[in-house]
DNA sequence: CGGCATACG
DNA sequence: CGTAT
DNA sequence: GCCG
């Protein structure tokens, strides 16, 4: 579908291009979505950038065949008919259309030219490296008349002809969306030789305009320990460095969105160039050598140790507290470094196509560019979600006004309120008594924003828009765009109406939403209501707020992409514990060391519900949720391990050195305790906490269904809240994301015990209304001690292995009958289906059906009872329940494996394998070097009172373990 | 410098 | 990729 | 982030 798709597009696109000339504008791309121009002769008047257009521009050529067969229509008559006529295509079209009606950007982006200095690439690198003759050869292929400029650094004005850029892209089609590109550009030669490399470092930061950097290498200099790659190496991390400055500062204006970095290796042509992946790696070692050595500089330089933490941020390059660097480390500052090889000169001439190719992506418009965007939607809190998800951040010209007024309750709250209301109203989730529906029906969110905005959002708002800012006519529509720098988003139909009018028809009637553009990275300035610091709700006032009250004070100090796009892990390097003397801190002084706490593994020591810590724990279990949400896994293990620790530690910590002697705990550690100490938190946590981004995050993270993956995404596209993904994003959910939306709250109440118990005896009688005989278990964090409960984990179990086999569906049938059960998660009985083709190429398992089922299914519960007099509906709420079904005769490891901490889980597996060489799962043991099932409690006979805890017992025993009891597991 | 628990839907 | 411990 |  996807292939059929492209050449379709074009078409439209074509079509669309052409009316765009008609109306004095040039049309121009938008994330690589867009056309080749018809002709060479353009208007420069105006250029347009398009977003995901074809869906639009489908689904509005359909809408509008038979309405007007305007101008629009008749002068895309030769392609509608090329689309339409053959039936092939146009059931193609049908189809495609069907599928994209969900999408939902349909923006078409044009701004007034002549505006902006032309985009400059700079051309760095060390002398000798073929820097000049790379200019000189970018000019000749370049038709215009290029222009030297006599002073150092030398300037070229560039242009892409079409040809070329087609040319060198032989493999894409004429059509493709790539070429459309800026035209000219200003290609900027800077001085290598080291004394004058300032003179280069300046024009990164001083450029207008800067689109990218092409760092010329030659790469037969670069062999290991060669002087070349040293010089290179030391010349691209200093220029990385004020890159990476630049990017980080954010919002001194000057910096641009993103900026991309080409390493062109040249002199490819020569055998003993290097390979541009050797040339990469090769760099990356030296400048890990580099980085070191800059920043050991530094630290003998005498600073103070508060102060140069901080110094040493700025100077440091890439991802703090990284051993290695690599380039991917820059994209954190949205600098993408790219390795291509390529030769100037040579004997089958130049081969520079993979610069061409990166050239051409740096200098691509985007939306940062444009002044009006125009697009099939309709209202104001998804014009600011669209623009969010674009990264295109403005202000509210209607709240700036507002602001101008003095006060009021913002009109931005105000609609924000409705829209609320009117989600409720939608009521995608509906309940039908007794049984709950998750209405799917895919009514299209985007039909009826479009015809609401008509009526609703429309009025006052608008012609207030319309009395300060708006043109009366075409001309001075121009005139006023290039006056006011704002950002306007208008609905299609102005498109539609100009070229049935054939000319720019004045804006009033169609503006959606203006925006001041903003260059620093708030977030959340549009549309939120996370961090609502002023209650008075302003857009502005709130952004101001945010900006103050947000990441502590270092953090807007030093200014860093870190705040706003924390990718990777965030910390800080690792500095050496700086050791006191004090009493507390004499060893001698410290409480004696469990013999457990020597233990690597945390299923070797008793870990209770509480320690004496647990107030420096909860912080560093905050940090581990960040780690979660950057998708750091590891950073996320290493704490749990810690945390494990600490939390077996019996005594109240005193010192950080005292830290130093748990297990899974060092000096990284050991620092935090010391900051914990002195300051009652922890730096990284007050961040987390006031930054929007991760508040937004956790809130998803906190929906059954949606992991951290799925919670970055859903912020990606630009939500913000819960209700931002029910109005924007619920046919997209699954049907477990939508019962986790729907029940969120629900889902997060604390379970007592009391009615942990209480499910527990419904499921076991019930059961036993099915096949007598039964025994529960009430297993997860109620088993560890837990007062309160996330979830329920109910545990059954039966004598007879035929009773257990396949007796998930069973149960859940007949709780989902009664009313217990609403929604079935999930089912899992691949035991079930394991059991009957087991191991094969090893001895049978001793008698009956060893392995057969260690099923269960993820239930949403709800008690049936109520009192009918008082209420017409079930007052109660939902609870998330966990059946597990296991056979007898591994019910011992089947209660120990649902019944520890997480950690203790992971640590009792890596414990066995690493001691007997074994795996463990909770349906069992088995031997690593043969596959063997292991029988560890078949020696516990009976079936009576207290046989399970024997059973579970005797697994601990087999292991080599010492017994611990439920809630000495309790591991985080 | 590699490894970090394991399984199922 | 989500869930469970 | 810590361990072997």
């Amino acid at each position: 579908m996807q292939v059929a798709t492209q050449p379709l597009t074009n078409l439209f696109l074509r079509a669309l291009y052409y009316n765009v000339q008609r109306l004095g504008l040039h049309i121009h791309p938008y994330l690589q979505k867009t056309i080749r121009p018809l002709s060479a002769s353009q208007p420069s008047s105006c250029s347009l950038v398009l977003g995901y257009l074809q869906l639009l521009f489908w689904s509005r050529v359909n809408d509008r065949e038979s309405v007007h067969p305007s101008a629009l229509m008749s002068s895309i008559k030769e392609w509608m008919h090329l689309v339409f006529d053959p039936s092939p295509l146009g059931l193609a079209i049908a189809i495609i259309l069907a599928l994209s009606i969900p999408i939902f950007l349909h923006t078409v982006v044009f701004r007034a030219s002549g505006l902006t200095t032309l985009p400059t690439i700079l051309l760095i690198g060390p002398s000798g490296s073929g820097k000049t003759a790379l200019l000189t050869l970018f000019e000749r292929e370049n038709k215009p008349a290029t222009t030297h400029t006599s002073q150092a650094p030398l300037t070229a004005e560039c242009s892409l002809p079409v040809d070329t850029v087609a040319a060198s892209n032989k493999y894409r089609s004429v059509n493709d969306p790539t070429n459309q590109v800026h035209k000219k550009f200003l290609l900027v030669d800077t001085p290598g030789h080291g004394k004058l490399r300032h003179h280069a470092f300046q024009n990164v930061t001083n450029t207008s305009n800067l689109r990218g950097v092409i760092f010329v290498v030659d790469a037969t200099t670069l062999g290991a320990g060669e002087e070349g790659l040293r010089e290179a190496a030391d010349y691209l991390h200093d220029l990385l460095i004020v890159m990476q400055k630049l990017m980080g500062e954010g919002k001194s204006s000057k910096a641009p969105k993103e900026l991309p970095i080409l390493i062109a290796a040249n002199k490819m042509d020569l055998f003993t160039a290097l390979p541009a992946a050797l040339v990469k790696s090769s760099l990356e070692r030296e400048i890990t050598k580099v980085r070191v050595s800059r920043s050991k500089g530094l630290l003998d330089s005498g600073v103070g140790l508060g102060d140069e933490q901080d110094e040493e941020k700025d100077d440091w390059l890439g991802e703090m507290g990284s051993e290695d660097f690599k380039f991917s480390q820059m994209e954190e500052f949205d600098i993408s470094v790219e390795v291509a090889g390529g030769n100037v000169l040579g004997a089958d001439g130049a081969s520079t196509e993979s610069w061409w190719r990166w050239k051409i992506g740096a200098l691509r418009y985007n939306i940062h560019e444009a002044e009006i965007a125009v697009g099939k939607i309709g209202r104001k809190p998804r014009v600011a979600m669209e623009l969010r998800r674009l990264k295109m951040t403005t202000i509210d010209v209607e709240s700036l006004e507002k602001e101008g007024e003095k006060k009021e309750s913002g009109a931005q709250a105000v609609s924000r309120k409705k829209r609320k209301t009117r989600d409720g109203k939608r009521g995608k989730i509906e309940i039908s008594e007794g049984k709950e529906v998750i209405n799917l029906d895919g009514s299209s969110t985007e039909d009826e924003t479009a015809s609401e905005t008509e009526s609703e959002d429309g009025g006052p708002a608008r012609k207030k828009l319309k009395s300060s800012t708006e043109p009366s006519t075409p001309s001075q529509a121009k005139k006023d765009l290039e006056k006011i720098r704002t950002f306007k988003v208008l609905k299609v139909d102005w498109y539609y109406d100009s070229v049935k009018a054939g000319k720019i028809l004045p804006m009033d009637g169609y503006l959606v939403y203006e925006g001041r553009p903003v260059q620093e990275p708030a977030q959340d300035l549009i549309s939120t209501n996370a961090s609502p610091p002023s209650r008075g709700s302003d857009i502005l006032a709130r952004a101001v707020a945010d900006a103050k009250s947000s990441p502590s004070t270092a953090y807007m100090k030093h200014g860093n992409a870190r705040y706003h796009k924390p990718t990777k892990s965030v910390t800080r390097p690792t500095h050496l514990l700086h050791q006191t003397t004090s009493e507390h801190d004499d060893p001698e002084k410290f409480p004696p060391l469990p013999d457990y706490l020597t233990k690597l593994y945390s299923c070797e020591r008793p870990t209770p519900l509480h320690s004496p810590n647990d107030e420096f724990i909860n912080l560093l279990k905050k940090i581990k949720t960040a780690r979660q949400l950057n998708s750091d896994a590891i950073g996320v293990r290493a704490y749990s391990t810690l945390i494990a620790s600490i939390a077996a530690y019996p005594y109240k910590l005193t010192s950080p050195t005292e830290v130093l002697r748990l297990p899974g705990c060092d000096q990284k550690t050991a620092l935090l305790f010391q900051q914990y100490q002195q300051t009652g938190t922890l730096a990284e946590v007050t961040d987390v906490e006031n930054d929007a981004r991760m508040k937004v995050l956790l809130d998803f993270y906190n929906i059954w269904g949606v992991g951290d993956h799925t919670a970055r995404e859903f912020y990606s596209r630009g939500w913000r809240d819960r209700d931002d993904i029910i109005e924007y994003g619920w046919e997209r959910l699954t049907r477990v994301q939508q019962i986790g939306v729907k029940y969120y709250d629900e889902f997060l109440t604390p379970i007592p015990a009391a009615e942990v118990e209480d499910i527990g005896a419904v499921v076991l009688k019930e059961a036993n209304e099915i096949i007598p005989g039964y025994q529960m278990v009430i297993v997860g964090g109620h088993r560890r001690g837990k007062p309160f409960s996330g979830d329920v984990d109910i545990m059954l179990t039966h004598p007879d292995p035929e009773a257990t086999l396949n007796f998930v569906p069973l149960i859940t049938d007949r709780l989902e009958e009664l009313g217990w059960v609403t929604n079935v998660l999930q089912h899992s009985l691949a035991n079930s289906a394991r059991g009957q083709a087991p191991v094969a190429y090893k001895s049978p398992r001793p008698s009956g059906s060893g392995f057969d089922t260690m099923d269960k299914a993820l239930v949403v519960w709800r008690d049936i009872r109520y009192d009918k007099a008082k209420h017409e509906k079930n007052p109660n709420i939902h609870r998330r329940v966990d059946i597990i079904i296991t056979p007898w005769k591994t019910a011992g490891c089947g209660i120990l494996g649902w019944s520890g901490g997480t950690t203790f889980q992971r640590d009792l597996r890596r414990y066995v394998r690493k001691v007997k060489d074994w795996k463990f799962d909770s349906s069992g043991m088995r031997d690593r070097r043969d596959g063997e099932w292991l029988d560890l409690e078949g020696s516990v006979v009976g079936w009576g009172e207290g046989k399970l805890r024997e059973k579970e017992m005797k697994v601990f025993e087999m292991c080599g373990l010492a017994w611990r009891e439920p809630w000495e597991r309790c591991t985080g």
